[in-house]
DNA sequence: GACAAGTAGTTGCACATACGAGTATACTGG
DNA sequence: CCAGTATACTCGTATGTGCAACTACTTGTC
């Protein structure tokens, strides 16, 4: 009974296939089947969810190991709230801890431990396995370096 | 109180500087700050969030405006339960309708409406705007056209 | 110095939406 | 015709968002 109601087949007359929209789309599905087959990758082998390997990920990059609430919001592109919730549990898990800042003192440092590098080694190992397997295979040096200067490029301010 | 508890400041010894690394931490998150923004313009512009324009596009896309729910799935990367929890939404609002199969009585198609391909000519027209900004300001022709190579390759199966 | 304005972080709430596991149903191949 | 597979749905759980309120602190201005 629910058949073709309201429903004309109309011709691709909009630019849904303009280049760009193209563009796009491919960015947001490759990113989409990565980060799903690495979270599943991180969560089967290490029990790690990916949003808490990306954080372990920030603080290691970062150049004291530790970062502000608000610069991990950012760097992971959270709202502050999931953050504040987002480091709470990695808080209890005893991957981080929260330092208070000795030159501001609204802020807090959130540091990783020990047990929080040992985690993040293991998480790098499957990474570096699964880029084996997924980048390495595909792209060559000269491709992933073009690659990473667009990316760049694109994730600069105007 | 809470200071240097069980944190030892460790020189980076593990290989998160790892070239390959870098660039998946950059692709991540490329897409995280694009997706968000792109998310925000679409739902306070059009009042449509991204999935819904995503599952919208895949279905303009598609041959013949409509497709089986495990193919959308697929398509916007999502689990099959959460797929068809979104239809509902989107049927919901009047944006798709399911039609039954002739040929298969278990799958179900899914098919866009003339209200649902309006309003995705409105966020498309949010959408190309957006792009302008985000995309053409950053990146030339041959710019758009090595990345979207670079990542059909990285889309690529083995 | 004191006071207004701004900033950092947390918290509660309503809500959106994902996932996984389990279930019902329908097709398919021996 | 039955066992096995595929498809979609339901349910409980986890986690995210925005917003608003609140605390604690810093900064700019008179």
């Amino acid at each position: 009974m629910r058949y073709n109601l309201e429903v004309t087949t109309l011709p691709n007359t909009c630019p849904s296939g303009d280049e760009r929209v193209q563009l796009f789309g491919l960015l947001m599905d490759t990113n989409a089947r990565l980060a799903r087959s690495l979270g599943l990758e991180l969560e089967t082998s290490c029990d790690l969810p990916l949003a808490w390997f990306d954080v372990l990920l920030q603080l290691r990059r970062s150049p004291e190991g530790r970062l502000k609430m608000n610069q991990i919001a950012d760097a992971i592109v959270h709202s502050t709230g999931g953050t504040t919730r987002l480091i709470d549990r990695l808080e209890g898990a005893g991957f981080v801890i929260r330092q208070n800042c000795p030159s501001d003192r609204r802020a807090i440092h959130v540091a990783i431990t020990d047990l929080g590098n040992a985690k993040l080694d293991d998480a790098l190992n499957v990474h570096l396995e699964y880029l084996g397997v997924h980048l390495t295979s595909r792209l060559d040096d000269v491709e992933r370096s073009t690659l990473a200067g667009l990316l760049e490029k694109l994730n600069s301010p105007l």
